[in-house]
DNA sequence: CTGAAAGCGCTTACAG
DNA sequence: CTGAAAGCGCTTACAG
């Protein structure tokens, strides 16, 4: 007779204890307003004092909706180890989960994505899901068009109505190299980060714009492209350095090729910031145990992953929704 | 009369293809291995056929499995943002993908954990969980005795009869000091981590270990407690420079306090390694950008994550497993 | 080795 | 506003 005792009740438990149907204990869990607030009390005491759970699995079966949400990285060159799309992870995890909702997460490499993961997505696994480090938009449009609700962290290559977030890489880039000019600086060069990729091409962008803005043209040799590691800016760094005139500011794509080229200067006997000035981008720990400490732009890493989030919600809620840029702003440290 | 066509094909279309009953295709999808070899064959071309996919929920509700594994995270200062647990994660999701299971990312502040992490865990939604960075054994404890598959990573504090993987943080403090040893310091200090945690409290062991080996003995002022930060390390050092005969050698429980440690001798115009040799322990980004690179002990991260996923793997299968120490091993650079 | 059948625990038209 | 009932797509004893 041990009844309430050990097993996980069900709706017929709560529905019995509460005396209603099972359907009105599925309307009141599930937010439905047209119950009459005192059998919805009378449920929700119910499920209170039983410690009901609704069963997943159950639910979605019936419903058809997971309650899942996949976050996609492809992770060819161990991306994911890089801190950022931690960061930008666990920011989509605290919002979807208090959404009621999971983030399933699958790293994966590039060339599996259009397989198993493809189908995988495709075939009502998840409510929609997120992508990262997107190399090509095809699967992604694909996806979208298929109707799964999709939101990418980063611009797209094309503008192809893809819902997305991403940081203003282009101010960004300005911002940065307006510290140069306002520091002094003259010979303005800079160290881009893999310009196929947009955020790449958006710092580059950024760069441009700034140097027009001051009337100031930078010489084909000043404008290096790297691709993001420090090896490559330590590379280019010293490359500059060998030209006949050399520059006076270095704007770096991100935080680790900034650390590269300050390696560089102090292999050649110089000094950042008294020969050359260098800012970064990424505002990284890097940007903060590189000597000197690098001047850097910030961007609200955790707030791409929590508007991600947000987004995805409003869409699983049929909201139209538009792409998200979010602002960006330069920590002033010693390098510049 | 278009048959074949769009929604999903499901066992009743399946099996009707390949003219065998529901349950055999249900076999011969879970690798029932007593379903006739012909017919096995034949309903792989019809599953391949109609590019059928299984519903996960369907088979959870009847199965009680989902096919879930939870990682939970206690983030409560950001630690998700440490590179090192973005890539356990990426070696927990492949090795959990390539056995059909996913990887549910639950990143929580640690005093929620106890409320609806625990009952979400408890409650069935998924088929086992795997911790990191363990505040209180005592929740996962609880959850494991309640029939919960649990894996660790990183030991817990008390030996409990949990399963965990970690790596040999004991051997790795041994080794670092060896080196410095080697290296011919004669007076070791150690800017230890935090050590409340077990890695920070092993790697002090190591420490010891490896000292009184030397038979040395070091002094009380030469044995400071750090917390990983950054700053903690170079305020640590400063303190140490300070002392009538300062240490020649220090080891530094991670990469970031090595680098506060180089900043401090650096503004007090002392030179890494010609004044002081310094060891790091990680062998993360940091210990490549810094200047002087950073010797340092590298551990198999991506390692401990696959074998946290492996262990989880032979739990549900029923097979007795007991805790995995990782290897670890010294990257010597330019620091000593 | 195989199939018929019950059942997993929800959701949702449908009828009232 | 509410309930009876069908159904979501699998799995799994059970009987053969």
């Amino acid at each position: 007779m041990a009844a309430e005792s050990k097993a996980k009740p069900t709706y017929s438990e709560i529905a019995a204890a509460a005396g209603v149907s099972e359907a009105t204990v599925s309307r009141v869990l599930n937010g439905d307003e047209r119950v009459h607030p005192d059998r919805a009390k009378r449920v929700r005491k119910a499920v209170e004092k039983m410690g009901y759970s609704r069963n997943r699995a159950a639910a979605a079966l019936a419903s058809g909706k997971t309650g899942l949400i996949a976050i996609v990285i492809e992770d060819d060159l161990g991306v994911f180890e890089d801190p950022f799309w931690a960061t930008v992870s666990s920011g989509v995890s605290k919002v979807l989960m208090a959404n009621e909702l999971q983030t399933l997460l699958m790293v994966t490499q590039a060339n599996k994505v259009d397989g198993a993961i493809a189908r995988y997505l495709d075939s009502g696994e998840v409510d929609g899901a997120i992508f990262f480090q997107l190399h090509r938009d095809t699967l992604v449009k694909n996806l979208s068009k298929h109707g799964l609700p999709v939101v990418v962290v980063g611009a797209p290559h094309k503008d192809s109505g893809l819902v997305y977030v991403d940081v203003d890489q282009r101010g960004g880039g300005h911002i940065a190299t307006n510290q140069l000019f306002e520091a002094g600086c003259e010979r303005l060069a800079m160290i881009t980060g893999d310009v196929g990729t947009t955020a790449g091409r958006r710092r580059l962008d950024g760069f441009l714009d700034a140097c027009s803005e001051a009337e100031y043209r930078a010489p084909k040799q000043y404008i290096l492209n790297g691709d993001f590691s420090f090896e490559s800016g330590k590379a280019l760094m010293s490359k500059l350095l060998a030209l006949k005139i050399p520059p006076d500011g270095v704007f770096c794509a991100n935080d680790l090729m900034a650390a590269g080229a300050i390696a560089a200067l102090e292999e050649a006997g110089l000094s950042c910031p008294d020969d050359v000035r260098i800012v970064g981008f990424d505002d990284s720990v890097i940007a903060q145990t590189v000597r000197p400490p690098l001047t850097s732009v910030r961007q609200d890493i955790t707030g791409l992953g929590e508007t991600a989030a947000s987004l995805m919600i409003k869409l699983l809620q049929g909201i139209k929704v538009t792409p998200v840029v979010l602002p960006t702003e330069l920590v002033i440290r010693a390098s510049c």
